[in-house]
DNA sequence: TCTGGGGTCCTAGGACCC
DNA sequence: TCTGGGGTCCTAGGACCC
């Protein structure tokens, strides 16, 4: 029997969050980006979208596009706060639920669905009622897979609700431009556009009865899309916690560097946030990469694989100076990144829980907190307050 | 005023072993 | 004494997504 998979979006995610802690700010173009030299949109509301501004634009040109928007810089948090409300609510429909990404999530519902009579009524009911609750959006795609149900819940934005089921696919997925196939990006659209693809429907098309030279062009897509296409995908959701396979930060530079003095700091800093995070998952990292930015904006990147499996800041920093001095030493840069990956999960730490996100932020906090007090303690010689959390409540406001 | 930062997955080529 | 070939691991680079 076909599963009954949801794949639910929130719609304008960030800008739904800052009008609901300023009104005003709807019906009005909203940017939401970084601001600094090198600020781009992160995300924009529609009435913002109509003057031609979208994801990933450099802010100083959607300004121009649209001089009247109203620009908010990411508040991270409050939108981790709303993400949480969000798959809470969904939680007390089902535990069937795969996170995507902070305003995204699948659901498996097979069991709930299945004896419903009116779907498109009951999951109405659903938007509203998380309208209500959390003041948000969202858009839902109904499929026998993942795929699909992610394709759907794209088609009709803000507040759709669409079923991929038998015939549907045809009629709603065929008229696709290429690129809205989920995986083809800007570089692989143009490629298949120019051997005659310019549909999903095309692309169906062509795996059915494309010849030898289609299916190699095609590559993997001719092994994967028609399954995907035709509701043969997957349809098994991860329920499990996020499990990082690499844990990286990088930052633009001030300015364009090229020396080792002009980037030890920000490096440093760096590698000690890729330390305190990989501390907190418990990952030791087997491989280090550098990655840096030249003022061409390509991308390069070195990866060593260290002798021991480490979360150590001083080898982590150690490490990507050697990396830098030995590859980059010279080159006029933009950008620089450490990334630490193949984690190596140690016995004694696999049975520790991992905490989420939010609680990531507290500790982050409070470690810095017990720093100062271990410091303060210390001038002292006698302790006053042992750690951050006895200086108040903890995230339940509990004593 | 010229283009973020967090990830995952895939591919291709080289090294190395048998 | 003229370059096989399968398997695996490592690294670099790229595509894509949010």
């Amino acid at each position: 029997m076909n599963k009954i998979i949801l794949h639910i979006d929130l719609n304008q995610f960030f800008v739904r969050c800052e009008q609901l802690k300023n009104p005003k700010l709807e019906g009005k173009p909203v940017i939401i980006g970084h601001s600094g030299r090198s600020g781009i949109v992160s995300t924009c509301s529609y009435e913002a979208r109509k003057y031609g501004v979208s994801s990933g634009m450099p802010t100083f040109k959607a300004l121009r596009c649209c001089p009247n928007a109203i620009l908010i810089d990411c508040d991270y948090e409050y939108y981790k706060r709303k993400s949480d409300e969000f798959f809470a609510f969904l939680r007390r429909y089902t535990e069937k639920i795969e996170i995507a990404s902070i305003d995204e999530c699948y659901l498996d519902f097979t069991s709930i669905l299945s004896d419903v009579s009116d779907q498109y009524n009951y999951l109405l009911n659903l938007q509203l009622t998380l309208r209500k609750q959390t003041g948000l959006n969202c858009s839902i795609g109904v499929a026998p897979t993942k795929f699909l149900a992610k394709m759907g819940s794209d088609l009709k934005k803000p507040n759709g609700i669409t079923f991929l089921f038998g015939d549907d696919i045809q009629k709603k997925l065929y008229p696709l431009p290429i690129g809205a196939f989920f995986g083809i990006g800007k570089k692989s659209a143009p490629r298949l556009e120019q051997i005659g693809i310019k549909t999903i429907g095309d692309l169906a098309n062509a795996i059915e009865h494309g010849d030898e030279n289609t299916k190699r062009q095609l590559g993997r897509l001719y092994w994967t899309a028609d399954d995907w296409i035709h509701g043969r995908g997957n349809d098994e959701l991860d329920l499990t916690d996020w499990d990082p396979k690499s844990l990286g930060h990088s930052t633009t530079l001030d300015k364009d560097c090229s020396t080792f003095e002009e980037i030890s700091s920000a490096l440093s800093e760096l590698c000690s946030m890729v330390s305190s995070r990989a501390k907190r998952y418990k990952k030791r990292g087997l491989t280090l990469s550098l990655v840096v930015k030249d003022t061409g904006f390509k991308l390069h990147n070195k990866t060593i694989t260290l002798k021991d499996p480490t979360n150590e800041e001083s080898i982590i920093y150690d490490e990507a100076c050697r990396l830098y001095k030995e590859n980059y030493e010279g080159l006029v840069i933009r950008l620089i990144g450490v990334t630490l990956g193949k984690f190596i999960v140690l016995k004694e730490e696999k049975e520790a829980t991992q905490m989420n996100l939010w609680n990531y932020e507290q500790f982050e906090k409070n470690d810095k907190t017990n720093k100062l007090i271990k410091d303060l303690n210390s001038l002292l010689s006698k302790p006053l307050i042992k750690k951050a959390s006895d200086l108040k409540g903890d995230k339940n406001g509990n004593k």
